[in-house]
DNA sequence: GAGTCTCCTTAGCGTTGCTAAATGCCTGTG
DNA sequence: CACAGGCATTTAGCAACGCTAAGGAGACTC
């Protein structure tokens, strides 16, 4: 029994349980041995945490960008494979929210930052890209993964968006959200439509940079 | 001694110990209580979180537009405020995560969408812009803050962005993302970015929309 | 003045992360 | 073959946690 067996029957139970569920007493029951024998592979509970984080992030299925293909369906590619591997495990976004990234997994992202580079980005440019697209998805994921937390708990259960299981007649005064919510489709395409407005808007801020004005159109406003 | 009472004493310890450190033990000793009284109050500890979020959001300083200014320039003040109210607490950010709005924060949401709406936004399109941005929002302050708390147990302190306190021979092998560290400003620089980069984006897709066409630049990328 | 309602206390249950010490086991060495 | 030595695990237990049950002090009502 070493660190990787534990650390994949913790992700297991994690599934099944969910993050509070995971306690060291329930993961060594599950593995067959008592629970401070796990206090020989892991120095505490965080430092499991940590590294079922860098696990479930390792297992992301992306390299650089295809021949020919554009930074913009590359990182396309990047925010949803993220979003995927959040989703393949039960709250796996508040695991990983809040670890630093392994030697490995920076390995990883230096491969990506250089793909950028190499698509006309300064290295800045391209750190900005990408940590602002994964904060997007980080924050997404929680937010979807928080409604079935919320589910398990209280009255019975609603079917529709984050803000939407309400009690009626709170939508009656907010008839803009209910159309609204309504109206934009289900999470996959929330979440397409973010993405979409990310990569927007690092094309705009590159553009800008190429044509040389430091002017920033979306700060200047029309005067009072 | 009521819930208001609570609640506020609950948010000054938790800008004094962090998050793990509110007990409900502890705050009954800050309140000169023993700690079952605090459940006359609230039902579960859960309970008197959410509460905590709810008070906590609801002090954020912000209305519709001033007379006069763009909705781009509105929306990065919403960002902006939203920023500060979550770093205005310890664990902010963390606290908020994965808590259901209130009523009345759903009406100030309603609020704010008509008034994207009257600035020719649909109801759908207002909803996903504020939504991003939000989400962007929590997942930028949601990193923001984990620094801190990492930094309070191990080793030594760092003193720069949130990869960047590694052992030095990491970044031998990542020469990209020591240039792109190096470069990037503060985290106030790197958050403006981020707000930058959603508001073009977000124009952008208006802009599209008003334009008739269905297509997508950012998706239609240049042969195989 | 009896009864009721509000708000808090005392006592304690089950569970958690984690530590200390002792125990079995397996391996290499004389 | 005996026997040291470390590795991996066990048994036992501590302090702290969220929360519940039962009861009591004080005010308020009829």
């Amino acid at each position: 029994m070493d660190r990787t067996t534990i650390v994949n029957a913790a992700l297991e139970l994690l599934n099944e349980v969910g993050l509070e569920g995971v306690t060291v007493r329930r993961l060594a029951a599950d593995l067959g041995v008592q629970n401070p024998a796990l206090y020989w592979h892991f120095p505490n509970k965080q430092a499991l945490l940590d590294e079922m984080a860098q696990v479930l992030q390792a297992r992301q299925d992306f390299g650089p960008p295809h021949p020919g293909e554009s930074w913009q369906l590359w990182l396309t590619r990047r925010g949803r494979e993220r979003r995927r591997i959040l989703l393949s495990h039960r709250d796996g976004a508040r695991l990983v929210a809040g670890t630093r990234p392994g030697p490995d997994l920076l390995l990883r992202f230096e491969a990506e930052l250089a793909a950028l580079v190499a698509n006309g980005f300064t290295a800045a440019q391209a750190l900005r890209a990408i940590g602002t697209l994964s904060r997007y998805v980080n924050g997404f994921v929680l937010d979807e993964q928080a409604l079935p937390r919320r589910r398990a708990e209280p009255d019975e259960p609603a079917d529709k968006q984050p803000v939407s299981d309400q009690p009626a007649d709170v939508f009656q005064a907010t008839p803009t959200l209910a159309a609204a919510i309504r109206d934009s489709g289900d999470s996959d395409e929330t979440f397409e439509d973010g993405l979409r407005i990310l990569i927007d808007g690092i094309a705009a801020g590159l553009k800008r940079r190429q044509d040389g004005t430091g002017q920033d159109p979306a700060s200047a406003a029309p005067g009072p």
